[in-house]
DNA sequence: CTGTTAGCGCATTCAT
DNA sequence: ATGAATGCGCTAACAG
């Protein structure tokens, strides 16, 4: 029972109650010293009035808000849902909650998408990969210093955290794929991707790829990236495009859903896998395992590396702490090469 | 370059631009009138400080946030990440955020959920479903006596809304499944799903399509949910314990990721489909159309649903208004079944 | 154990 | 066209 125009407050408690302010707020955070009865009205009170507490205010009183800003490059492939989760998870434990957006894959979006989020004076930010635009790093510098807002950088640990990143090595599960497809005899190897050179992590993985394969006696005879998302669809159209030219000994992708796509048309047209060609693709998603052969690729901790990241930004656990004082700091959550049925 | 311990405030701007607080706010804001000179100087003043604008503050002075709360029944499969990213884009249209928060199907984590989501004064709440607890309702309720929260629910429009619901009719979707695999000559029919009797909309379905079933002379022979979540191995696992002891005419799933499950099954297992079994799926996934067998599906516009949702809770389009005069009302966004190559 | 005072940063209102 | 005062709802710091 609210009344009608403005909201409830703690006065409206404290008046219902017989005590002040104060004293609801002490009770309603449990801080400071209160007697039984005393709660036990300031309680009752609150709830008949239907009382929600203003965090808006709380947070402005204090210096910095339960929020934490989460950047996500996207929000169209299976990745980052996961990522979001295990942030989300990590910061609901805490109390905190996540404002967040979307990149796109795209610098000067991820430049305006981080000023905005800078706005709620989150405690911490969330950024996807080591790559970002100098007035990025400036927005979040001054955030930083004024603030001491965290940050954390998540995916890659390729390259030179603002301050500490969780993921994998990405130039490392490149070159663990191209020893992998050596071993089974491939040596003409053609890679496909998507999201054009935006994709930096995906990159990564490629030149590491291409290094080991050149080092183990193959040939990256063929490279191609699409400028959309990825998808199963679009990875099984790019497969017949390049199958239709080129014979490959296996192909690697950019990620699972163009390497499940691949591997759909290479079921629908009666194309042996892995004797006429090889497939790989990269994440784990779990459609890896349920395809009729099961995908190589390489498993990553996505759900690990946001609940990790969430962990940090919610600032309360022993990594965070490690993090704050001994400088920029990378979490390796490790990656691992699946053997399936396609190489 | 802000300041060492406390953040850059409009005050701070103002003082550096020989002009007052008042005055900063009105240019920043584009609000009032401001002559040319006076604006440059601010403009200059607040990027040379690297001034941030306070959204906490803003937010609590005006008599709602710019937030927007999202309540989502899960990540874990692409339907919601789908519409959160509906959602997103029409609030950031409008200058807006989501917080969300993840139920995991529970009512009792919901009416928690909701209860902190209100605490950030959101101008609005988007739930998903039409089924809520009294607990919840009544919060939900009380914001909005208290504030005129706005409220829009998602998905279903199968029943009473509190507000606004944005969505497909579910029943009839399933009735139209069913009248789909009688034409087909289908008769005897088993029904695979997830998470329990929780998700209410799947159970919706399955209502419309037996009765239909029925109607056409058809019969539901068997009918089993899994407790856990959906997923492509899932549904492989379903399916392979179900027709090792069953042998229906066609499989009707709660989704698409259980369907695909379903075919990988068969196709890993040589079963014919459709002529020895046919499938049909739910939602309309990209997965769908790139299996080897086009999967017959019913498509839904998970996107559109969140982004109307997003335009009504952003408060700034015709249907809104609408929804706002007129009382409860319903927006059917229409659901399309497309016959695979399954059935 | 409880109350009082003050102010977080901003925008509304009223002056000028 | 600009400024001064005021208060949104809350909690830290100090009284008592």
């Amino acid at each position: 029972m609210a009344k009608d125009n403005s909201r409830t407050t703690m006065g409206d408690v404290a008046a219902r109650a017989g005590v002040s302010q104060m004293t609801v707020s002490r009770v309603l955070n449990k801080s400071g010293k209160t007697s039984q009865t005393v709660r036990d009205r300031v309680q009752k009170a609150a709830s008949e009035l239907g009382y929600v507490h203003n965090r808006l205010a709380t947070g402005l009183r204090m210096r910095f808000s339960p929020l934490v800003a989460v950047v996500l490059p996207t929000l169209g492939n299976r990745v980052f849902p996961e990522v979001l989760n295990g942030v989300n998870d990590a910061l609901s434990e805490a109390g905190l909650r996540a404002v967040f957006g979307v990149s796109e894959y795209d610098d000067a979006q991820e430049e305006a998408l981080v000023r905005d989020l800078l706005s709620w004076q989150p405690r911490g930010i969330l950024l996807p990969g080591l790559e970002h635009s100098a007035a990025t790093r400036a927005a979040i510098a001054g955030a930083v210093s004024a603030s001491g807002t965290r940050v954390v950088e998540v995916m890659d640990i390729d390259g030179d955290p603002i301050s500490v990143a969780v993921g994998v090595a990405q130039a490392e599960a490149g070159r663990e794929m191209a020893r992998h497809l050596l071993a089974r005899g491939h040596r003409r190897i053609a890679y496909l991707g998507a999201q054009g050179d935006r994709d930096r992590r995906a990159a990564k993985r490629l030149e590491g790829f291409a290094e080991a394969l050149r080092a183990g006696g193959g040939r990256l005879i063929v490279s191609r990236v699409s400028e959309g998302p990825s998808s199963l669809a679009e990875g099984r159209q790019m497969t017949a495009d390049l199958l239709s030219t080129t014979k490959p000994h296996a192909i690697y992708y950019s990620n699972d859903d163009l390497a499940a796509g691949g591997l759909m048309h290479c079921l629908a047209n009666g194309i042996d896998v892995p004797g006429q060609v090889a497939l790989a693709g990269f994440n784990g998603l779990d459609i890896a395992d349920a395809l009729p052969l099961r995908l190589t690729t390489t498993r990553t901790p996505r759900y690990q590396i946001g609940f990790q990241a969430g962990r940090i930004l919610a600032g309360d656990d022993a990594g965070a702490q490690m993090a704050s004082v001994s400088g920029p700091r990378v979490i390796d959550l490790g990656s691992e090469l699946v053997a399936g049925d396609t190489t």
